[in-house]
DNA sequence: ATCCGCCCTTGACTTTAGTCAAGGGATTAT
DNA sequence: ATAATCCCTTGACTAAAGTCAAGGGCGGAT
């Protein structure tokens, strides 16, 4: 391994919270068995079903991890950006394949960690380990919300308790940072329902639509939608 | 604390391979933030929103975790059985907060475990946390197995692929052993929709259903339908 | 034994969301 | 400048699943 590459992985090891309580031996026997990979934007990571001996951390770009139905309807289950790790489920459940697909957006730089060894650190080093449950632990609730967004809500409440958790920020505005096609994978629906139940909101009163800015008109009444409509 | 009740617990203890792994002396301490918890079939553990301080593990009997949507209808996210472990998410993820409701299916005997507690002893015990990491990642596993249902593939085809699942030891038998109610919770529909759609295999000589015992006819057809079949 | 309640099933209907087809608008390429 | 492409939107239609209502069957309680 050249030594410059081996010096850029030291240096963005250090940087990651995931690998606080390292002590300097440790990131260096991590060094060893890391490596930066480079995909332009479009380029597949893996897919779900390949055999997963490495698992990454986005230094730069975005990463979509997404499944796919037979017929092509896809499903995001997440959109990761700089410093957000993925594709660790695989190392740690003791079933060895990647159980969905990545693809990057954008142009990608990654860090591949080898799996065997990051458990082995992981043996010695507690604070790690405590690092990747609280990792594990938000994923978790976070599928158990959409979850909970399928089974139990319309797609026009899935996208008001988008909307209002997209503007937590700023007071009446959400930004759609995403293309619309993104966005109905996202909430597990296709382009045309998306823009159809965008169309109904507005028509409503309760948003109105510039571009990919939405302005939430009456947050109550979308809070109501987002917690009580299902059907 | 009792004696006999703290001798209880530690035998508990003492037999879970979550534990594994922590000297005679950690688990004595692990003693001492335990408890042990009766509840009577129907009785609710937790109900989502309720602020978390403990986790469970399941000594006997046999518990429900469930979304409930305000119309009343119910997604079932685990039934958990003896010797699993349960709510500890909220522990690790920093959003101190139970993320779904629990309930007891059947007469209960719970161990209570104090989440703080339990986090300082991961801190010491990387064995311990290797270990809730494999139950985090199995779970992750199943979510995204679920969100994959419920995003892209209709009732007929998640049915198949529970009746397949379910039959994996035995040839072509599958036993339900919940309510028809139950399962349809499970599967993310109503029982109307889970009985037609049992009629509907039955119909086309995929199966045939007796009661709880339903005879797989065509596993071929049926594995088709569990992963092409969509919509 | 009879009654009651619960679970499951069925039928008829409604609602929701997906399919297919078409077109507008913007951006990029030729 | 024009054409091609992509993204989004809309309309008309279809398919899937939920709602409401009714009834059968089984088991437990009286």
């Amino acid at each position: 391994m050249p030594d410059a590459q081996t010096t850029g992985v030291a240096d963005a090891l250090q940087k990651l919270a995931y690998f606080r309580g390292l002590s300097p031996d440790q990131i260096e026997r991590l060094t060893g068995c890391c490596a930066i990979r480079r995909h332009a934007a479009d380029e597949m990571i893996f897919q779900e079903g390949d055999a997963a001996m490495v698992f990454y951390i986005v230094l730069s770009g975005q990463v979509k991890i997404y499944k796919l139905s037979r017929e092509g309807k896809e499903f995001i289950l997440h959109l990761f950006g700089t410093g957000e790790i993925f594709a660790e489920v695989p190392i740690f459940s003791g079933i060895p394949v990647y159980p969905a697909s990545a693809v990057c957006l954008k142009d990608c730089e990654l860090l591949a960690i080898h799996g065997e060894e990051f458990r082995a650190l992981v043996h010695e080093s507690p604070d790690v380990g405590l690092h990747m449950l609280s990792v594990f632990a938000r994923r978790l609730h976070q599928f158990s919300h959409i979850i909970e967004d399928l089974s139990l809500r319309n797609v026009e409440s899935r996208l008001a308790r988008y909307l209002l958790s997209v503007s937590e920020n700023s007071p009446d505005k959400a930004l759609i940072r995403v293309q619309k096609k993104t966005l109905s994978a996202i909430l597990g629906t296709i382009p045309e329902t998306l823009s159809r139940t965008f169309r109904k909101l507005s028509d409503d009163g309760l948003i109105r639509v510039d571009g990919n800015a939405i302005r939430l008109l009456d947050r109550d009444t979308l809070g109501q939608l987002a917690d009580i409509e299902v059907s």
